[in-house]
DNA sequence: CATAAACATGAATACTGATTCATGTTTCAT
DNA sequence: ATGAAACATGAATCAGTATTCATGTTTATG
């Protein structure tokens, strides 16, 4: 059907303009950078295409060779932000049987991520305003993947019973405002105590 | 010194300006409210100052009677919000000894005044970006009165050990996360499960 | 090399929307 | 009642900035 149809990753919309050369695929590269720093540090509205442009060492004009909005940018970043999440913990917790350590070892997967990529974080957090579909796919692909493991780990025994999807939120919940906690107020702790003291809070609870 | 200082709550910079007259205390209100409703719904960004006025039924100019920028009036509501959601949580727990009770019913009246001002709730969200220092003092003024109520709990047996500042922004984690699934997707489960799940979760723990 | 497609430029366009201001109207104290 | 303060108006100002476009430059390819 059709010209070929690109990499096999297919979105809705059509993007601005995929490169086609090895100097496009660069450009738009480090247009996308940019804006990761730039939306990262100034926020949505603050970030103007000129600031983008220029971070990126490029004209303004170029802007619009990839990308057709400044949503569309940003759309991508969250996006992206998710692919990498999702990659992250899976690579961190995939051989291991149990769900409670596979727990923890997301669990400071995560925050270790947060703490390398403070700008993507507030992106996610800002796509509630700027993109709610793309914050919405965010969360509900999240939140999917964690209630199936909650599920498989609830017949196999490793954990009690409960209603998966209202824990697998309130689990999210912990993970987000602990990394929140970490880059927006600054947290000193150490990932390590954080974890340590998360994890016990999650497996035992509050009953002495 | 100077003038009668107005009412009881200072705060920091002089506002736009306080009414002085029955009348300017009306048309502050019209326009504190229309603020609420039209930035709960459209967002910061794309709530104008002539959207607030008009539904406020004044004109644009008032505005500045009252309030010396657009961000003023926001500032203004997340104040407001973090001194009713305080309220709220401190009227629904007051004559409760155990903490673990407390957490229940602390989590539930959140649950439910998330549901009647979902407004308020976004506001909140996106004071990290208008406005970093309200949203600052919203979560810090929060997790305060949440680490004393830890700590006593836990000095008096009602808990176990265990470092009560992570423990705060993990439960304060669950508590927005819950919100946001039943304001933001628009999650049909009844509070009444959803708080029974997670207080199991917060006492117990995963562990079978 | 030639030539078309891809890529790059940055000035010009177009529009939005916060804030100001000169001018009325209402309220209050005397 | 009357002058001053408080309140209200809405058109005009002013600035920022997303997007377009006419014009070059580079790259791939026959």
């Amino acid at each position: 059907m059709g010209k070929s149809a690109g990499q096999a990753e297919a979105h809705r919309q059509a993007p601005g303009n995929q490169p086609k050369t090895a100097r496009g695929e660069a450009t738009r590269k480090a247009i996308l950078g940019a804006a990761e720093r730039v939306i990262g540090a100034k926020g949505y509205n603050d970030a103007s295409i000129g600031h983008i442009t220029s971070e990126a060492g490029v004209a303004q004009g170029t802007f619009y060779i990839y990308f057709k909005t400044k949503e569309e940018v940003f759309s991508e970043l969250v996006l992206e932000m998710g692919r990498l999440v999702r990659h992250t913990i899976a690579e961190a917790t995939q051989d291991i049987e149990n769900r409670l350590d596979a727990e923890k070892a997301g669990l400071q997967a995560f925050l270790e991520f947060v703490r390398a990529h403070p700008d993507l974080y507030r992106i996610v957090q800002e796509a509630l305003f700027v993109d709610p579909e793309a914050y919405h796919e965010y969360y509900v692909t999240f939140s999917a993947g964690y209630c199936s493991g909650l599920s498989a780990a609830e017949k196999a025994g490793q954990i009690s019973k409960g209603d998966v999807e209202t824990r697998a939120w309130a689990l999210m919940g912990i993970a987000r405002a602990l990394g929140e906690q970490l880059i927006v107020f600054k947290s000193e702790k150490s990932i390590r105590e954080i974890v340590d003291t998360a994890y016990d809070l999650i497996a035992n609870g509050l009953k002495p």
